[in-house]
DNA sequence: TCTAGGTGCAACCCTTCGGTTGCACCCTGT
DNA sequence: ACAGGGTGCAACCGAAGGGTTGCACCTAGA
């Protein structure tokens, strides 16, 4: 999994609101998703192909339709690698407080 | 919080990279994280800057060096969209599974 | 005081990104 | 067959991103 591609998706308003949509609606056209938004089916076809490549969502021709789905299972790694840098450093402030407050003076 | 500040600042692997760096080291100068990096010390400090505009990364002048440090607490915000966005779908798969294998056929 | 190391600022380059327009293509329904 | 809606592709544009170089400034230390 490629944190870069996930993290990158997720940096643009318009794309973590396309996600959230698909969650919800759980799957719609290209068209569909632009028309309550300010800009063009080509950008939400660009932006879609973006999530598509983090694989944050996916795609299947239905005749002349391509509906679109949400994929939010590297969602999980993302956060994964969030908390665990997190904790990380969780751990080394509470080692850096018992050293500052512990018992013995010496680091 | 701004979410396209964090995940941005996240998109980056040089800058994932610092944040991590900054979270083993506790605090570094610009000019130190640059030596091991084939970048320029003026490309790490725009980078350590994107990290401080998402309130990853926090300076503080001693003398005449700046020492960097990590602010991990916006990871936690970050993660908490995911893991949010992640159990609402799992919740709606979970419901979905209901509909289809469940006891009534109505939904 | 003078030298050297660390920093900040500004200009510049090339690439990527977000977005638009125009057009060709294909599927659907009458 | 044919009109219409949905899609894909390509070109184009302005802005932002990542990176570099050059130089001025300031502080520490001899």
């Amino acid at each position: 999994m490629t944190l870069d591609g996930v993290f990158g998706a997720l940096a643009d308003p318009t794309r973590r609101a396309l996600l959230t949509t698909l969650l919800e609606q759980g799957a719609a056209t290209a068209t569909d998703l632009a028309q309550p938004l300010p800009i063009t089916r080509q950008a939400v076809v660009k932006h879609l192909q973006v999530l598509a490549h983090a694989d944050l969502a996916r795609c299947s021709r239905q005749g002349r339709e391509v509906r679109w789905s949400a994929h939010p299972a590297p969602l999980g790694d993302a956060a994964e690698w969030l908390v665990r840098t997190g904790a990380d450093w969780d751990r080394r402030l509470g080692r850096l407080q018992e050293a500052v407050s512990g018992g013995s003076t010496s680091a």
